[in-house]
DNA sequence: AATGAATGAGTCTTCATTCAT
DNA sequence: GATGAATGAAGACTCATTCAT
C-alpha cells in the first residue's frame, strides 16, 4: 500500500538486477560495491541501505536466482505426472532457462562456485534442492517398479552434474550455439546411457 | 648436477606445493601471497622470483594440478585396450586420484571455477581434454558396432561433469564417505542410464 | 552554497597544499602518498578520493603552481604598455614569485625536472608559455624598431633558462640571499649582454 | 699491467655506459639495477661488485659525465687565450659535446636535476665549476678593462643556465633540429644581449 | 532514503641489497 | 670476480564499510 514502500522494494530490486549483470559479468572478488551503485543508478549508501553487505547482497542474490531456477523448473515438473517423463520435464526445462537466462548460469553455474566459503552453503542447497526433485522422480519410479536399485543420490548428483558441465560449456565455449539442442543427446545418456536407448527406439 | 639449479627448482615446487595448500583453502582471491610464502618457507620476494605474479602462480598451478591428473587417468587408460573398458578404468582413475588429492580436487573443480576470466581459458582446457579422452573411447566403440550414433561431445562433456558433481559434493558435504564408493552408481548411470543394466546384469 | 562541495574543495585544496609541501620538499619519487595524507590531515583513501594516482596528483599540482606563476607574471605585463620595460617587469615579477615561493620555486625548477617522462610535456607547456611571453616582446619591440632581427625563439628560451638557474642557485646555494637583488645583474645582462649598457645608458 | 685489474676496470666501464644509457633514458628512479646489469651483460651482482650502491653509481656516472664535459670545454678553452674569444668558444664546445651526447646531455640537464637531494651537490658542483670558468672570462676581460663592473657570478650563473634551457628545449622538443644552430643567437643574446651588436658587428 | 566524502586495513608488486656458492 | 637466488621493507592503490548531512 504505502507509496514509499514500493519505491523501496522497487530500488532493491534495481540493485539486484544490477548486481546479477555485475557480478556475472566480474565474478564476487573483481565486483567493487561501486559498480552494483553505478549500474543501478544508486550510490554506494544506496545499496547499503538495502543491502548490509557484499556477502548479503550476493547471498540474496543467489537467493534470487536460484529461486526462479527451481520454481520455473518445479512448475515444469508439478505439470508432468509421470515420474520419468517429469525427470526429462525438468531437464528440458532447465536447459531452457539457462539458455534463456545466461547471466543467471553464470552467477550460479561459474561466479557462485569459487567465491568462498561462505557461499559454499548457499550452492550446496541448491544441489540438494535439485537432487532432490530428480531423487523423487527416480524413487517414485522404483516405487512403480520401472527402475532397478540404485544409489538415488549419486545418481541424482550425477544427473545434475552432467546437465552443468554441458551448461557450463556452453558459457564458456558457446556450444552448442542453441543450448537447448543439448538435449536430446543428455536425456539419452541419462535415461539409456551410453549404449543408448534399446533396439528400435524412436529417437 | 648444478647443486643451484637443483635448489632452484626444487624451491619452486616448494612454493607450488605450499600454494596449491592454501589456494585450494582459502580460494584464489582470499590468499594473500605473504601465506603462500610462509607455507613455502619462503619469503613474498623469493615467491616473485620464481613466478612473476600471484596470476601466473595460479595458473602454473592449475597447469600442474591438471597434467598431473590427467597423466594418471591417461596411464589407466593405456592399460586397458577396449575402449568402454576403458572408459570404465578413466572413471575409476579418476575417482581414485580426487579421492586421494582433496587439495587437487578442491583446486580443479571449486576454486578455479569462479576465480576469474583469466582462468577460463585453462579451466576449458581441461574440460576439454577430458572431454577428447572420453569422446575417443566413445568414438572408438562406435566404430566397433558396440555403440549406437550420438553427439559424442555433449554426452563426453555430460560424463565428464556427472563426475566432476559427484566429487563437488564429496568435497563439499564429505558424501559418500569414500569418494570410490561412488564409482559403481556413476558407472551404472553413465552406461547404462536410469533404467539400469539389462535384465539379470551381474551387478 | 551546497556546503559538502565547499567542503570537499577545500579538502582537495588542503590536500594540494600538503603535495606542494612534500613533493618540493622530498621531490617525486621519495614522496610517499601517506606523507602527503598526514600532511593534508587526510587518510590516503582521502588523497585518492580526490586525485586518481600519485602522478595525477603531481601533475595537478604542476597544474596550479604553474598557472599561479604564469598569471602573476601576465598580471604584471598587462600593466605594462611598452613591450622592452614588459620584458623587464616580467623579469621583475618572476624574481619576486619565485623569492617569496621557494616551495613553488623548488617544485618547478627542481623536483617537476628529472620526475619522469610523463611530466616533460607539462613541464615544456611552462617552457612554451614563458617562451611565447618573452618573445611576444621582442617581436613587439622589433616590429617597433627598437630591436634588430634574431631567432627570437632561442633568445626567448635563452632568457627564460638565465633566470631559471639564478633562481636554482639560490634555491640550492642559498645566494644571493634575497633573490631579488640577483635583478639588476639579470637585467642587465639580458638587456645589453656582458658588455654592459652603453655608456651614459639610455633607459 | 695484471690483465685481470685491466678486465676489471674494462667491465666497471662496461657497466657505467650501460647507466649512462638506462639512467638516462629512464630516470634515476625509474631504473633498476636490474635493467643496467642486463645492458651491460653482467648480473646484478656484477653491478655492486664495481660500485657499492645504486647512488654510488649514480654519482660517479655523474662524476664521469660531468668530468668528460669540463674536460672539453676546458680543452677549448685553453687555446683560446684572449679571455672573450674564451668564452664563445665555452659556448661553442658546449653546444658541441651536449649536441653529440644527447645522453650526457639528459642526464646531467634533466635526470639528475630532481634525482633527490643526495645528488644537489653533485649538482651544484657543476653549475659552481662552469660559473668559476664563466667568472674567469669575465673577470680577465673586466681587468682587461674591456668590461664594466657587474656581479659576476650572477652573470656567470645566468650565463649557463641560458645555455642550459636551449639544450633543454632540444632535448625535449627536438629544436632546433641541430644543436649548434642555436650558437649565433645565444652568442649574441650573451655578447650584447637584446639589443644586439652594436651597428657594424664586429664579429 | 539517499548521497558521497572519508577511512584504513589489506594486497600486490617492486627493488635495493646481501650472500652462499 | 661473478652469479642469481633470496630477503624484506616500502609503497601505490583498492575497496568494503561508515557516517554526517
Amino acid at each position: 500500500m504505502p507509496r514509499v514502500q514500493e519505491r523501496s522494494r522497487a530500488r532493491r530490486q534495481q540493485v539486484l538486477d544490477a548486481a546479477l549483470q555485475v557480478f556475472s559479468e566480474r565474478g564476487y572478488s573483481d565486483t567493487a560495491i561501486d559498480e552494483v551503485a553505478r549500474v543501478s543508478t544508486t550510490s554506494k549508501g544506496g545499496v547499503y541501505f538495502h543491502f548490509p553487505s557484499k556477502q548479503a547482497l550476493f547471498l540474496a542474490l543467489l537467493d534470487e536466482a536460484s529461486g526462479q531456477l527451481l520454481e520455473r523448473v518445479e512448475a515444469a515438473m508439478r505439470e508432468t505426472p509421470d515420474p520419468l517423463a517429469r525427470g526429462e520435464a525438468a531437464l528440458r526445462e532447465a536447459l531452457r532457462v539457462f539458455g534463456s537466462h545466461r547471466l543467471l548460469a553464470r552467477l550460479l553455474l561459474v561466479e557462485a562456485v569459487g567465491a568462498g566459503r561462505e557461499f559454499n552453503a548457499k550452492l550446496n542447497e541448491l544441489h540438494a534442492a535439485f537432487a532432490t526433485l530428480i531423487a523423487g522422480c527416480l524413487d517414485e519410479a522404483k516405487a512403480a517398479g520401472l527402475l532397478p536399485e540404485c544409489d538415488t543420490q549419486i545418481v541424482a548428483h550425477a544427473w545434475y552434474g552432467a546437465v552443468n558441465q554441458v551448461v557450463v560449456r556452453w558459457l564458456l565455449t558457446g556450444e552448442p550455439r542453441r543450448l537447448e539442442d543439448a538435449y536430446p543427446a543428455l536425456r539419452s545418456l541419462l535415461f539409456y546411457g551410453v549404449f543408448g536407448p534399446p533396439r528400435q527406439e524412436p529417437r
